[in-house]
DNA sequence: GACCTGCTGCGGTGTG
C-alpha cells in the first residue's frame, strides 16, 4: 500500500493521468481540515478531487484489516446519481486495496441493506438530502455520525435555490453541532453568483476553488431552409423535423431535449413516423413514464445501443457516466445555465469540446439562438439564490428533530440560526414555530393531531406519539407534486403493466374509447377507477397528446438582455452570424411596419381590429414578470376609464385587448410609473387565489395536510379541500400565522418575480417610449395574437383563424419585402 | 401552410 500522502498520486499514475492543479489544491485543503466549494465544468474530475483527497487525508487513520467507521457522507440530489456515484467511488478503493466500504441510502435501499446499515454504517454513505434528514430522526443518529469527517454535496447548484437546499442547510447544522471540525465540500456547476453559493453552504466561511475552466462549448443552430415559410409563432417546431432527422442520422447517438413532456411525446412520434426503421433505436424519456421504462432507456444509453433519446430535463443530470455525441435543443433554452448544462451532456471528459445545437421553433428564436451564443461567450450565467426563512421547512425540521432523542429549544435555536437561510430568524418567529408544533398555533389548539411535539419536564421536546412520528416520517421532504393517476394496461385478472402517470385533469377530458398518445404509444382509455386509468393498445391514427401542468419557466434576464442587444444591433443594420442573416427579412419587415426594440426604447404598438383595441408592449421581462406588468397596466388604466380587457403574454411581451375604444397611447406614461408597485400589483391580481394555491404546498411541507399512506395516496381534490380549509381557518382566526405570510411572499417572489418586475419598471422609466399604430400585426405582435386566441378557441378553429390571418398578412408581407428589396437594390 | 404548453427532484406504514 502506498504511503498516505502518495495515495492519490499513485492512483492517478496507475491510469496514466496527471492530477490537475485544482485537484491538488483540494487535496491539500482537506488535509488541512478546510472546507470549500469547488466549481468546475462537468466531466472535469471534480469527483476525484474530493474523493482522493478524503482517502489521502483519512484512510491512514484506520487499521487496514478492519472496515473503517463512517467517514464520508456524499449527498446527491438524485437517487440514480447516488448509485452511479457509489460505483465510481468504489474503483479507487479496490485498486488501492483500501478497507473502506461504500453504501447507498435512498428510497431505493432494500430493507436488508437498511438493517445492515442500522447495525453498522459503511465508511462512506451516498445519500439524498431527504434520506439524510430521515437518518437524523433515528434514536442512534448521534452515534451513527460520531466518526464523520467529511460531507460532500454534489451538484450543489441544483439544491442551492430551493427548499431541498434549505432542508440540507438545516441537516448540515445538526451534523456540525455533533462534529464542529466537520469538513464540508460543495461541488457546483457554473453559476452567476458563486460567492453566494459558497456562503450558503459554509456560513462560517470556506474557500472557493476554481476547477478547470478550459471546457470548450460550441453552440450552433439549425437554420430553417426557407425563412419566408417559417412560422412566426408556435413552439412545437415540427417543421424542423427533416433537418433534425438528418442530424440524428449523422451521429452515433444524440440527446434531443424538448421543453415539455407533451412536446417530447410528439417529437418521438413524428421521428418514428418519418423513420420507421428507427423503431427500437430511438427512445423517449420524461418524468411521467414508469420507472422501468426510464431505467431501460438509461441502461441502453449507457450501453450505447440507442441512436437517439427524446427527453425533457429528466436527462439534464444523471447521465454523467455515459457517452453522448450530440445534443439538440428544440425551442428556447430559456437560460444560459440550462444551455450550458445540456451542452455538457456531450464531450463529457476533460479536454473535450461540448456542443449543443439549437433548433428554433419559430422565427424569432433565431435571434434568441444568436443571443444565447453571445451571452455564453460573455459569461453571463444566471444566479441562484437560497430561499430565506421558509417557515414550512422550519416547522417540518422541528418535528424531525423532536423525533429520535428530541431537542432543547435554546440549543436548537442557535443551531438553526447558524444556517444561512435562518440567520435572521427572530426570537418571535422562533417562538411562533415552537408553539405551532406544540399546539397548532392559536387556532388549532383543540385538535390533538396538531399537538405534535410535547415539552417534557426534563426540558426536552419530543414527538407526542408513535402514530404522529410515523406520519411525520412519511412526509419528510419539500417536493410537493400534484396528485396523479397511474396509467396501466387493462387486463381481466386485474391491473396490467404500469406505463406511468397522468394528471387527473387530462384524463377528466377523455371518455372511455378515446385515444391518447402516451409513452410513444397510441392507447385507448378503458376505464378509470381507484386513481388508476386503464388503457389498451389502439389502432387510432389521431390521439389526444397527454398533457401535464408543469412549471412555467420564464426566459432568464440574462438571455432576454442578450436578445435585446441582438435586436438593437439589427435596428442599427448590424447582422452577425448565420441566424441573424437568416432572420433578417423578418426583422426588416418588423422595422418597416413598426420598429425594432432597442436598448434605449420601449416598443409599444397599438392596433384596431375586428376584435377590438389592442396594445402590444415588449418589455422582454420573461412571461411571469410580463404577466404582472400586463395586469398592473390594465388595472391602472381601468381606474381612469372603465375597462374590460383580456391579456395575452409570452416571454417577450404582452397584449392588452379591450372590446371598447381605449386610447392606449394617452394612458401609457402614467401606467408605467414605478411608484406604489407592490400595492398596485397586489390590487391588480387575484393574489388571494394565487396564495391559496401556494399555500397547498406549504401546508403539506409543514405537515398540516397528510398526503396519505404510500398505497393509498390522496387525490388532488382531497388535498386541496383540506389545505383550503386551513387557509380559511388561519385567515379568520389566526391572522398572525406565519405560513400565510409565507404563501404571499412566495407568490410575489416566485410566481410574479416581483423583484424583476420592479427592476423592469425602473429600467423602463429610462427608456424612450416608441409608439407605433399598426395597420396589421407584425412579427412580434402576431405571436401574441395567436397566444390570445388560444385561450378562447378550440385547436381546429385556431388553426383556421391563423391560416386566414396568415393569408392576409402574406400578401402584405411579400409586397413590403419586395418593396424593401427594391429599395436596397436602388441604394446599392 | 403555418395549431397543439409548459421541467426536474424526494420520501414510505402496517399488516387480521
Amino acid at each position: 500500500m502506498p504511503s498516505p500522502s502518495d495515495l492519490a498520486s499513485t492512483w492517478f499514475a496507475s491510469r496514466n493521468w496527471k492530477p490537475f492543479a485544482f485537484q491538488r489544491s483540494v487535496w491539500a485543503a482537506i488535509q488541512r481540515g478546510e472546507s470549500g466549494l469547488l466549481h468546475a465544468s462537468t466531466g472535469s474530475g471534480k469527483t476525484y478531487a474530493v474523493w482522493l483527497g478524503a482517502l489521502r487525508a483519512f484512510a491512514q487513520l484506520h487499521d487496514a484489516r478492519r472496515p473503517a467507521p463512517l467517514q464520508v457522507l456524499w449527498i446527491t440530489p438524485m437517487r440514480a446519481l447516488a448509485s452511479d456515484t457509489a460505483r465510481a467511488l468504489q474503483a479507487p478503493l479496490d485498486e488501492l486495496g483500501l478497507n473502506w466500504t461504500i453504501g447507498v441510502r435512498s428510497g431505493d435501499t432494500t430493507s436488508a441493506e437498511r438493517a445492515r446499515q442500522a447495525r453498522r454504517m459503511p465508511s462512506t454513505l451516498v445519500t439524498t438530502p431527504e434520506s439524510l434528514t430521515l437518518l437524523l430522526t433515528r434514536e442512534q443518529a448521534a452515534a451513527d455520525f460520531a466518526s464523520l469527517r467529511l460531507v460532500v454535496v454534489d451538484e450543489w447548484h441544483e439544491l442551492l435555490g430551493n427548499k431541498r437546499g434549505v432542508q440540507l442547510q438545516l441537516a448540515l447544522a445538526r451534523l456540525r453541532r455533533w462534529q464542529p471540525q466537520l469538513v464540508v465540500w460543495g461541488l457546483s456547476a457554473t453559476l452567476g453568483n458563486l460567492p453566494h453559493a459558497l456562503e450558503v453552504l459554509l456560513p462560517a466561511g470556506g474557500r472557493l476553488v476554481q476547477g478547470r475552466q478550459d471546457k470548450r462549448i460550441l453552440v450552433d443552430t439549425l437554420v430553417p431552409s426557407a425563412i419566408e415559410r417559417f412560422p412566426w409563432a408556435g413552439h412545437m417546431g415540427l417543421k424542423m423535423l427533416p433537418q433534425v432527422s438528418a442530424e440524428i442520422e449523422a451521429s452515433a447517438n444524440s440527446l434531443v431535449f424538448t421543453n415539455t413532456r407533451a412536446q417530447a411525446e410528439l417529437w418521438y412520434q413524428a421521428l418514428l413516423e418519418a423513420h420507421p426503421e428507427w423503431a427500437g433505436l430511438i427512445a423517449l424519456h420524461h418524468a411521467s413514464l414508469a420507472r422501468h421504462a426510464r431505467d431501460w432507456v438509461e441502461r441502453s444509453l449507457k450501453q450505447g445501443t440507442l441512436k437517439a433519446v427524446v427527453c425533457t430535463s429528466s436527462l439534464d443530470l444523471g447521465v454523467d457516466f455515459l457517452p453522448v455525441e450530440r445534443v439538440l435543443q428544440i425551442g428556447s433554452a430559456k437560460g444560459i445555465a440550462r444551455l450550458l448544462q445540456r451542452a455538457g451532456r456531450s464531450g463529457h471528459a476533460p479536454g473535450r469540446t461540448s456542443r449543443v445545437t439549437l433548433v428554433p421553433t419559430h422565427s424569432l428564436e433565431l435571434v434568441e439562438a444568436a443571443a444565447a451564443r453571445q451571452a455564453l461567450a460573455a459569461g453571463h450565467i444566471e444566479a441562484r439564490y437560497s430561499p430565506r426563512l421558509s417557515m414550512d421547512v422550519l416547522v417540518q425540521h422541528l418535528i424531525s428533530m423532536a423525533l429520535g432523542s428530541g431537542f432543547r429549544p435554546a440549543e436548537l435555536f442557535e443551531e438553526v440560526r447558524s444556517t444561512w437561510a435562518f440567520r435572521d430568524l427572530e426570537e418571535s418567529q422562533w417562538q411562533w414555530a415552537l408553539s405551532f408544533v406544540r399546539n397548532g398555533g392559536s387556532s388549532l389548539t383543540a385538535y390533538p393531531d396538531y399537538q405534535r411535539v410535547a415539552a417534557h419536564p426534563d426540558g426536552i421536546w419530543r414527538v407526542a406519539s408513535e402514530r404522529l412520528a410515523r406520519r411525520h416520517r412519511l412526509g419528510i421532504g419539500t417536493i410537493v407534486s400534484d396528485a396523479s393517476l397511474q396509467l396501466k394496461y387493462w387486463s381481466k385478472g386485474g391491473g396490467g403493466k404500469s406505463l406511468g402517470s397522468v394528471e387527473e385533469s387530462f384524463i377528466a377530458r377523455l371518455k372511455p374509447g378515446d385515444a391518447l398518445l402516451f409513452g410513444g404509444r397510441i392507447l385507448e382509455l378503458v376505464r378509470v377507477e381507484n386513481m388508476t386509468a386503464y388503457v389498451r393498445r389502439s389502432t387510432a391514427r389521431k390521439a389526444a397528446v397527454a398533457r401535464w401542468n408543469g412549471g412555467r419557466m420564464p426566459l432568464s434576464s440574462e438571455l432576454a438582455q442578450a436578445l435585446v442587444e441582438r435586436l438593437d444591433a439589427a435596428a442599427h443594420g448590424r447582422y452577425e452570424g448565420a441566424e441573424m442573416h437568416a432572420v433578417r427579412p423578418l426583422l426588416t419587415l418588423q422595422a418597416s411596419w413598426s420598429a425594432l426594440p432597442t436598448q434605449r426604447t420601449l416598443l409599444a404598438e397599438t392596433l384596431h381590429s375586428r376584435q377590438g383595441w389592442h396594445l402590444f408592449l415588449y418589455p422582454f421581462a420573461g412571461r411571469m414578470a410580463n404577466l404582472g406588468l400586463a395586469n398592473l397596466i390594465a388595472w391602472r388604466v381601468s381606474r381612469v376609464q372603465p375597462l374590460s380587457v383580456s391579456i395575452a403574454v409570452n416571454d417577450y411581451g404582452f397584449e392588452l385587448l379591450a372590446a371598447s375604444p381605449v386610447d392606449w397611447a394617452a394612458h401609457l406614461p402614467a401606467a408605467l410609473a414605478a411608484d406604489n408597485l407592490l400595492e398596485d400589483v397586489l390590487a391588480s391580481l387575484n393574489a388571494g387565489e394565487m396564495a391559496l394555491r401556494r399555500f397547498r404546498e406549504i401546508a403539506q411541507i409543514a405537515g398540516l395536510v397528510f398526503g396519505g399512506y404510500p398505497a393509498a395516496q390522496k387525490s388532488t381534490r382531497q388535498l386541496q379541500a383540506s389545505s383550503g380549509l386551513f387557509y380559511e381557518v388561519f385567515r379568520k382566526h389566526d391572522a398572525g400565522n406565519l405560513l400565510l405570510g409565507q404563501a404571499r411572499d412566495e407568490v410575489l417572489r416566485e410566481e410574479l418575480e416581483i423583484e424583476r418586475l420592479h427592476q423592469q419598471l425602473q429600467k423602463m422609466s429610462g427608456l424612450r417610449l416608441d409608439l407605433h399604430a399598426l395597420r396589421r400585426p407584425g412579427p412580434l405582435a402576431f405571436a401574441l395574437l395567436v397566444e390570445g386566441m388560444r385561450e378562447t378557441l378550440s385547436t381546429e378553429k385556431l388553426a383556421d383563424r391563423i391560416a386566414r390571418m396568415v393569408a392576409d398578412l402574406e400578401k402584405a408581407a411579400s409586397r413590403t419585402m419586395s418593396d424593401l428589396a427594391g429599395t436596397e437594390r436602388r441604394k446599392s
